[in-house]
Parts: C-alpha cells; structure tokens; sequence
DNA sequence: CCCTCTATATGTATATTGCCTATAAGGATT
DNA sequence: AATCCTTATAGGCAATATACATATAGAGGG
C-alpha cells in the first residue's frame, strides 16, 4: 500500500504502481478550493482530505503544489500577518487559475471514461461482485 | 494539449498538466488484455486505444512497461518464430499479474471517487451544463 | 524550558515521463 | 536490386515528478 490511498500511514511504502500521482491530482483540487474561497496552505492541507488525500499527506507537497500554481500564474498569494500564530500565505484565484480549472474539468471526465472503459471490461471478465 | 489526449497529434507539446500518466495506466490495461487473450506487444499497442490511448501512442512506451511488468512478475514472455515477419514475443499473464489486476480495479474503483468528488463539486459551483 | 500545534519552505536521491532513434524481418513497388 | 512501407522490438536521454526527510519559526500550554 502507499501513502496515495487515504488512510494510509506515511511512509508505509507503496508498491502498488499508484495511479493518479499525488502532485498532479492536487492541482485541480486547490484550484477548485480556492474558488470557493481563497486560503493558506495549511488550511488547504486539511480541506485536500475531501478529495480523498491523506490526513498524513505531506505538507511540503501541498507548499510545492501552490508555488507551482502561482508560477503559472494560475493563483496570486500575499502575506496575511494576522491575529495570533505565524504569518500565513494567503492564496486567491486568478481568472487564468479558473479557465485551467475548466479545463481539468474536462480533462478529469476524460480520465473518468477511461477508467469506466477498464471497469465495464473489468466486471465483464470477473463479474460485478469482485 | 497532449498526447494523453485520445485523437490528440504525436509531438503536439503538453501544458494541461496530465493527471493520470499514461505508463501507469497502460499496466491495468495491459493486464486485463492479456488475461483476455495471450498477445505481442505491438498486437496489444493497437488493442489500447479501446481504453482511449491515442492511436499514435509511442510503441516505446508499451514495450518499456511489458518489459517491467515481466521483471516484476506479473506477465511472463517467450519468442513466438512464427510464419512470416519479424519475430515477437508473446506475453501472458501470470497468477501473480492476475492478482495484481484485482488490486489494480479497487485502486481505479478508488481514483474514480476521488474525480466524482471533484466533478460533483465542480458541478455544484458551475452548473451541470458546463 | 520543553513540547505541541500552526505555518511555510527546501533538499535530495531516485523513479518516471515523453520523445527520439536504432534495429531488423518481410512484402510490395519501382 | 533498390527503395519503401508495415510489422515488431528495444535503448537512450534530458527533463520532470515523486516521496520522504529536514529546516525554520511564532505562539501557547504545562
């Protein structure tokens, strides 16, 4: 097993193969979150769980994940010196970070068919129990 | 767009950002086309678009990951001289690949919740039509 | 003073990716 | 026989991605 199915201890190892790697599957989902509403990454860290990662997922991957996003430009971030506790980034959707959003929308349904096209064939072999 | 994208032109450059990454996904299908039938690497090139790989997927790519399945196992190979063209090596399933496939579907089974989570939501902002 | 929680960030060894190119047999065309 | 296409397999490589570990730091509790 591996630390990419929820509910999994970190650093069990994985040999699994994986599937949908962490990373990349991250991207679209902050981007969505941050539609809803803009956010630091510790506070995105937590919400990711909604989507299936895990609560021990890496923090640094999510930091990483955002830098990323606003090289791209596809977020904007200031610093928020507020009330109490260390200084936060807070991240906010760009209007180029919402068409990509789109577009792995699109994307992400294309997979899904692919995925169902594995399953349909899967069940067809070995039956809808298994 | 990329090639990861069914139709989508050899060399057309990709900035989409991928998601599922086409090696890894090729493996479950691979296994499940060979648990259906015995087959050569460039016989089961041609069967993965069913699975909506572009018809222009790298040959490379297919034998790299036969090749790696082998060393880990779960398909196993021998030299097919038959009548006429260049020699293959046909590939088969091995018990431990066919366990592998069942590890493979409730992975997939897994990943699929994890899209339906981001579609759902993404449906809730956007609308459905979108 | 130490520990935990909040919060952000970097380093690194290894694995994976996509793309390109090489090799070779056989058949058809010129 | 020379050229070309299709079938068939394979290796190289630069760039990227990954998981995991570690560094830094403020604030509050015991």
């Amino acid at each position: 097993m591996c630390n990419r199915h929820s509910g999994d201890k970190k650093g069990s190892g994985c040999r699994c193969g994986g599937g949908l790697p962490v990373e990349k599957f991250m991207q679209p989902c902050l981007l969505i979150l941050l539609k809803q509403r803009s956010s630091h990454g510790y506070d995105l860290l937590q919400q990711l769980t909604e989507f299936g990662f895990s609560e021990r997922l890496d923090p640094g991957s999510v930091y990483r994940t955002l830098r990323r996003l606003e090289d791209e430009g596809l977020v904007t971030s200031h610093w928020d010196v507020g009330e109490g506790g260390p200084a936060r980034r807070l991240y906010s959707l760009s209007d180029e970070g919402e068409e990509m959003l789109h577009a792995w929308a699109v994307h992400i349904r294309q997979q899904r068919k692919r995925m169902d096209a594995f399953l349909e064939r899967y069940q067809s072999i070995f039956g809808k129990q298994d």
